[in-house]
Formats: structure tokens, C-alpha cells, sequence
DNA sequence: AGGTTGACTGGGG
DNA sequence: TCCCCAGCCAACC
């Protein structure tokens, strides 16, 4: 089983590094993508990035982590997928394109969320 | 307690 | 632009 990682306060009201990591996410409109390091430094933690990407791994199933890619605009998890990347898949179907290298452009699709505290 | 491992990055060559 | 690498830091041996 995945293991999913854990709250640090108990029971508070306190957001977690996580938790705001996916309240964030979720807030990423279908056709638009940020960086993990764009996300990292959103919840304040700019050297974060690699931690977003664990975050990502074991996200619940209402986080569109498809929507999270590398400072490249390249997908990082081709290595997870053998043939087939579902996050290929996934963003193309919300209208994204990919060029010739297989990259994002960030320009075009990049997201930032202004009303974000 | 200490070494390894990444869904990362920015900078150098 | 591509490749390489030191720095990064929580999770997981």
C-alpha cells in the first residue's frame, strides 16, 4: 500500500506542507500546469520541489497531479509508465500540447494562482 | 544513527 | 539546447 504522508499537527487547523500543497493543486484549472518548484515555493517552501514530487506520488484521488510538471515543461514521470505515460494522456485530453520534444509550452499553459494567500 | 533515494532545480560547460 | 552535477530534504531502509 502507498503510504500517504502523514499530518504533523494533530487534529488542528493547521495546514501541513501536504495539505497545502494539494489545496493548491486543486486549484490548477483543466489545460493549465505548474512546475513543482512554482508549487513548492507557493506554500513557502522554495527548496521543496523534489517534496512536491513525493507529495504528488501519494496524493488523494481529487488532486490533479497530472497537472504538476518539470521546470522543462517535460514530464517526470516517464519512468513510471513502460510504452504508455497516462500524463501524457490525461493533459492532452484537456487540450494541451506537447511539442516535438515531448515539452510543454510554459508561456502557454504555465498557471499561477494570483488570489493564492 | 547514518546512508540511499528520488514525479526537482539552476548553473556551468 | 543538451548533458552533467552539486545542492536539496523528507521518507525509507
Amino acid at each position: 500500500m502507498t503510504r500517504v504522508p502523514g499530518r504533523v499537527g494533530s487534529g488542528s487547523q493547521e495546514h501541513t506542507f501536504y495539505q497545502r500543497v494539494y489545496d493548491l493543486v486543486r486549484r490548477i484549472p483543466p489545460g493549465r500546469v505548474m512546475t513543482y518548484g512554482q508549487v513548492a515555493r507557493a506554500v513557502g517552501k522554495p527548496r521543496g520541489a523534489r517534496m512536491v514530487g513525493w507529495a504528488m506520488r501519494a496524493c488523494p484521488e481529487d488532486v490533479p497531479w497530472q497537472r504538476v510538471v518539470n521546470s522543462r515543461g517535460g514530464l517526470s514521470t516517464q519512468s513510471l509508465h513502460a510504452g504508455f505515460n497516462l500524463q501524457h494522456a490525461l493533459l492532452e485530453d484537456e487540450g494541451i500540447e506537447f511539442d516535438s520534444a515531448g515539452r510543454i509550452d510554459l508561456s502557454q499553459f504555465g498557471w499561477q494562482d494570483d488570489t493564492w494567500r
